[in-house]
DNA sequence: AATCTATATCGTAATATTGCAATATAAAAA
DNA sequence: TTTTTATATTGCAATATTACGATATAGATT
């Protein structure tokens, strides 16, 4: 198979299953980085900062695009890359939500 | 090739995208939720609460053991699984920490 | 127009993940 | 001790991911 059973899991587990699937690639987390760390948007940049083959980056910033955690805007020839604030807001309250209070195992 | 390059990227970068990994899969959201949700452990009942077999489930939580999100004590013949408080908590300072202030993209 | 620069897409090889039937293991109950 | 209950492991098929060379596309520069 190698087929996730997306359809048997709520639509709130699916979403948390796809934007921590984006986030899951130390690559991934290293562009997420560096958007952050320069706020403004880049992309050449990205291919130069990172020790991996354009194609690959280029892979990877769709994944991002796809999963809305980062957006890409034409400018000339290039595209500009930034973070997604909203999606990026969305990551947090997921991840933030499901604290727990107290947890007393067995 | 099909092989992540884990080290050309920080341990931190790499910390990051394990924890996602290990949450990157909506049935590993529902036993993460489930455990939450009856505090306390369970195991077979996770079984019996999620619609895959046995043999997949078992094999979930032991993805989530290895990325010590979850812990397991054996008690009987059963194993009692639970949160990992310590590393839940990471998990939600990692995730929080990058959170921009600014955002202007071009 | 020819060239350069920036990015995306295609094709492909290597590897990883998902899911489960079959089976193993081990403690509990009968 | 046989059986039941709970869980893990093995083996395997189907699919997904990762990485990159080659190539395509498209605007900018000359």
């Amino acid at each position: 198979m190698g087929l996730t059973k997306t359809d048997l899991f709520t639509e709130n587990q699916n979403e948390i299953a796809i934007l921590a699937k984006a986030i899951a690639h130390p690559a991934r987390v290293a562009i997420i980085e560096y958007l952050l760390k320069v706020n403004a948007c880049i992309c050449n940049d990205i291919v130069n900062e990172l020790p991996l083959a354009q194609p690959t980056i280029s892979q990877h910033l769709k994944e991002l695009k796809n999963a809305g955690i980062i957006k890409g805007n034409i400018e000339g020839n290039a595209i500009c890359y930034c973070i997604n604030e909203q999606v990026f807001g969305k990551i947090q309250v997921l991840f933030g939500h499901i604290l727990p209070i107290q947890n007393k195992c067995c």
